[in-house]
DNA sequence: TTGCTCCTCACGTCACGTGAGGTGGC
DNA sequence: TTGCTCCTCACGTCACGTGAGGTGGC
């Protein structure tokens, strides 16, 4: 019979796991005095504990594993529990490799620039999305910002506040010329199937196809500045293992109450990405 | 100016998480009306709830994120505590596959046996183990156990009993013939350095070297039960990834009141591992 | 008026670690 | 008698999830 200092230290555990065991009625001793309260324990309660601690390390939890030695679990169910435990096992590597490769790239970015950059890439889930829009495509950057202005201050008087979310432009890359392919609209409270026409531009009724994983970050202000934030979800993408999968978003969350002053703007730029 | 859930939905949080960063000062509403306690939010918050997110996201906890966003840590402590978090993700995704590899043999055994086996393999440290022992090299099982039974008679007669602790049995491959080169003795609760010869035996005081990582198993009873427990052990080990890294120890954990009948004994296997 | 949203407690999570304050055993 | 070990509470961990019980806003 072992006090439990001596058996914690052949087993290699903490007296506490020990008394801990005792009290979930895991791990009874063998023996404890009733006037003192001492706990004895015998060395053949050592494979029962050594059991304990494998199946633990299997990542099973106390409250699973006493049924598991009282036999109350067959061993369909105890494989059952393996394979769930694998499936964990797996997508905890996953993520573990995922958060090791955001790591590595911060700190490769830190090294790059001496600093932090004002910009977080964050990655969501976005479910589907009605919008009405206008489609069109520009040679250039400065035709697509007078587009993007002419197409949001027609959207904003010509549809109701009620229905009218927020003002979106989806960007595709043309493969056949160097032109851009932009959808210009705003997003839909509540769906509608009509199509409108207004100072010479025409809104359809599209739904935005849900996003598995998005990359996205806010960027705020001025147009300059957008190619700088493009260029740090671009760097992210890359860093982390992802690859685009999809045209970019970009939705303008602030109002724009006084247009085309976009400049205090806060958008967010959303690109959909697969593990590559 | 949203209000929480609205807030919470565009960020793809949860309202209690607002909340609660509200509560630990995290990330303030921009106000909080007085009388109803209404949190309302503007969207001009969104950059800094995903910088929270982002950083969450690297490991990093809560405490840490707060101090960090309101620049009260240089990029060169940015940079050092991500090169501890990097270790961290390291560690966790070797940990990860390791318990990978634990669920994966385990399966396999109930696929080959249709059972859940009696052995239970655990690893441990192992600290330096002072022993007073008697080294021979012996043909095959038959004279092991005799030499056994012998050396461990002896030792128990000759040595004092608060000197003494378990019997011990190291055992090295002869790699120049087929012999089982055995050292027989006896832990040693305090160190001597007296040799010792008794019944024409020479008990000499050997210090066995620590062991990083031991794949130990507890078995119990007969001879024949031996080599059952021997094999789940190397399979254990082979299907775990790690290779054998020294000569292999046996225990015996009950201590023999009748010698030579080791039947009823405890004994717990020691191999010497490390990660192949 | 009816839903819907919001509020504040307050307990639960998981497996112990870490004292505080006191006692048994050699 | 002095250390050493043991005992029982009881709080702390980390970031929220999950009700309970009640109220504001359209």
């Amino acid at each position: 019979m072992f006090r439990i200092g001596e058996f914690a230290q052949i087993a290699q555990v903490s007296t506490r796991q020990l008394r801990f065991y005792d009290q979930i009625g895991l791990l009874r001793p063998c023996h404890t005095d009733p006037q003192t309260g001492y706990r004895y324990y015998a060395i053949r309660q050592l494979p029962r504990l050594n059991a304990i601690l494998a199946l633990k390390d299997l990542g099973l939890m106390l409250d699973q594993i006493g049924p598991l030695l009282d036999d109350a679990i067959s061993s369909e169910e105890l494989r059952g529990m393996l394979l769930l435990k694998r499936a964990d096992a797996e997508h905890a590597i996953r993520t573990g490799e995922q958060r090791l490769r955001h790591i590595e790239s911060r700190i490769a970015q830190i090294d790059r620039q001496g600093a932090i950059s004002g910009y977080d890439v964050v990655t969501k889930s976005l479910p589907p999305q009605p919008i009405l829009a206008t489609r069109h495509t520009v040679a250039d950057l400065e035709e697509a910002g007078t587009l993007v202005a002419a197409a949001a201050a027609a959207g904003w008087v010509a549809l109701r506040p009620a229905h009218r979310g927020n003002l979106i432009v989806v960007a595709r890359n043309d493969p056949d010329s160097d032109r851009l392919d932009l959808t210009i609209g705003y997003t839909l409270t509540r769906s509608t199937g009509r199509t409108l026409t207004t100072q010479g531009l025409t809104f359809s009724p599209e739904n935005l196809p849900a996003i598995d994983i998005a990359a996205t970050i806010v960027r705020q202000g001025t147009n300059p500045e957008s190619h700088v934030a493009f260029g740090a979800i671009g760097t992210w993408i890359e860093a982390n293992g992802y690859a685009v999968a999809g045209p970019s978003r970009e939705i303008f969350l602030e109002p724009v109450l006084e247009l085309p002053g976009f400049d205090k703007a806060l958008v967010e730029i959303q690109f959909p990405v697969s593990p590559a």
